[in-house]
DNA sequence: TTGCACCTTACCCTTGGGGTAAGCTTTACG
DNA sequence: CGTAAAGCTTACCCCAAGGGTAAGGTGCAA
């Protein structure tokens, strides 16, 4: 079978890019790889195996790092599966939540662009939306400086304009 | 009111710290702040509508750079709505796809977890999941070594195990 | 005067690689 | 055989949004 691989071919036949491989390898979660005397790397079939490992344990959010930690857990005959277990806890807890401030973010966004879709840049400048910054349309002139004046009215909170 | 403010103060009353205040005029965020001649900052009132700009910028998943795009605009008496409304819309899209990525992810997780959490070292390694990573326990002197050896028996997709 | 709290800049660190440069090797073609 | 293209190597900087820490200056109170 593929014996032998050189690192594009490894690449191609995994859909991962050889750059991916060499950080893989740099950073330890990859074994080292064999060389040819010009110091070019040959992958032997174990590398798909941990390839393979790698993709899954990305496909359910693993890091780097914690896999890094299951090789090695794996490597001194210990089990890895209680940790990873409690990761995978945790993870689940995370995405959760971030599933959670993903809605009320959707929800602050399509409320901001309902807003903001039927403002003007003078009607803009309503109450308590984020859109509602300009305040002077500033000379231009301010804009070859430090561009920074007081273009910015943040009409936040309720607190109306300040020139209606 | 509260004008002249120094970073931790104005880090007090804003919520945000004053590395990142710092970092937010660093990158232009901010317009630069005024020194005292020992060349301590000072704030004015105005920082403070920058500050809920960006809160509120931030809270509808605007980049930093954006944000400051939004500003530059701002400043050239520019409308920047109709941009940051494509960016919501954008972002509306990516939130959606981040939201069904997360709901597979939480399936992927679920189902390993089922299958992880009953297994020990040696019927974890049963089929196609990542779990089953540990195929011949490695000796210990493996993992003062390289730590890579074969360690790894990626059972995955539906192979089985290889010495059963 | 001394101590402590506060301020400054500058540098390295995080994740998971991408991009590019400079230089060597291997292969293919005329 | 010579040369050019393609492939390989390491090494460096880059992304977001700051966090952490060092080394040193400043301001105020006991």
């Amino acid at each position: 079978m593929g014996q032998a691989l050189s690192i594009s071919a490894l690449a191609r036949s995994t859909g991962v890019t050889s750059k991916t491989l060499r950080h893989w390898e740099h950073i330890g979660l990859l074994p080292k790889a064999a060389r040819t005397h010009a110091g070019y790397r040959i992958f032997g079939a174990e590398a798909n195996h941990y390839i393979e490992f790698i993709l899954k344990a990305k496909s359910v959010g693993l890091t780097l790092s914690e896999m890094k930690r299951v090789i090695e857990f794996a490597c001194q005959g210990k089990n890895p599966c209680p940790e990873v277990v409690q990761w995978i806890d945790e993870k689940d807890r995370a995405v959760e939540q971030q599933i959670h401030s993903l809605h009320a973010l959707q929800r602050r966004l399509r409320r901001f662009r309902r807003i903001c879709s039927v403002s003007s840049v003078t009607t803009c400048a309503r109450e308590e939306e984020l859109c509602c910054l300009i305040e002077d349309l500033p000379n231009p002139q301010l804009a070859k400086g430090d561009g920074h004046e007081k273009a910015l009215l943040a009409c936040s909170s309720s607190s109306g304009r300040t020139r209606s």
